[in-house]
DNA sequence: GCCAACGTTGGC
DNA sequence: GCCAACGTTGGC
């Protein structure tokens, strides 16, 4: 199993709104590595970390598994949608989402601050200035740490 | 609102 | 293939 990072800006799409949805297609990807990663890294089950970008503050706010293979991303083919992109054939997509399904809420966010502040979590990418990639791999060691840090445990089999 | 860090585009 | 211009992300 591999672990992820995944950002969501709150007001777009916030961890409230999976907790409610229960599973949501994760779509609008339209960077070429963020696309490699859903497309050729991701597994179903694998485990995500759901991250509040452009937030007050910006953090780790819940957990999300990946439900589904890749599928094209519908929002591509639709001249009304702002992920519209002309290029992308529906014969053979360009874009593409997977299913994403809530796993737990957490009771207290791990800031980005917090996260800085950690020497256990160093080298994430996530902390990396300047760092923009929405889907991101994270080390097992990392993911396990930060759930342990927010009281959260995994199942058996997950570690 | 500013700006650093990139990714993309397009002229050459 | 190079690179300048431009656009986007996202922290601050």
């Amino acid at each position: 199993m591999k672990y992820w990072l995944m950002k969501s800006e709150p007001d777009a799409y916030s961890i409230e709104d999976l907790e409610r949805d229960g599973q949501e297609p994760w779509d609008g990807i339209r960077n070429y590595q963020a696309r490699n990663l859903i497309r050729d890294e991701m597994s179903i089950g694998d485990l995500a970390l759901f991250y509040h970008s452009n937030a007050k503050p910006p953090g780790v706010v819940g957990l999300m598994k990946v439900a589904s293979e890749p599928e094209p991303d519908e929002l591509a083919f639709d001249p009304k949608s702002k992920y519209f992109d002309p290029k992308s054939d529906p014969e053979e997509p360009r874009w593409l989402q997977r299913q994403m399904e809530f796993v737990h809420r957490f009771d207290q966010m791990l800031s980005l601050q917090d996260m800085k502040d950690d020497p256990e979590l160093e080298g994430m990418l996530v902390l990396r200035r300047g760092q923009r990639l929405s889907i991101q791999p994270v080390e097992p060691e990392h993911f396990h740490y930060i759930c342990d840090q927010l009281g959260w445990e995994a199942p058996d089999g997950d570690r």
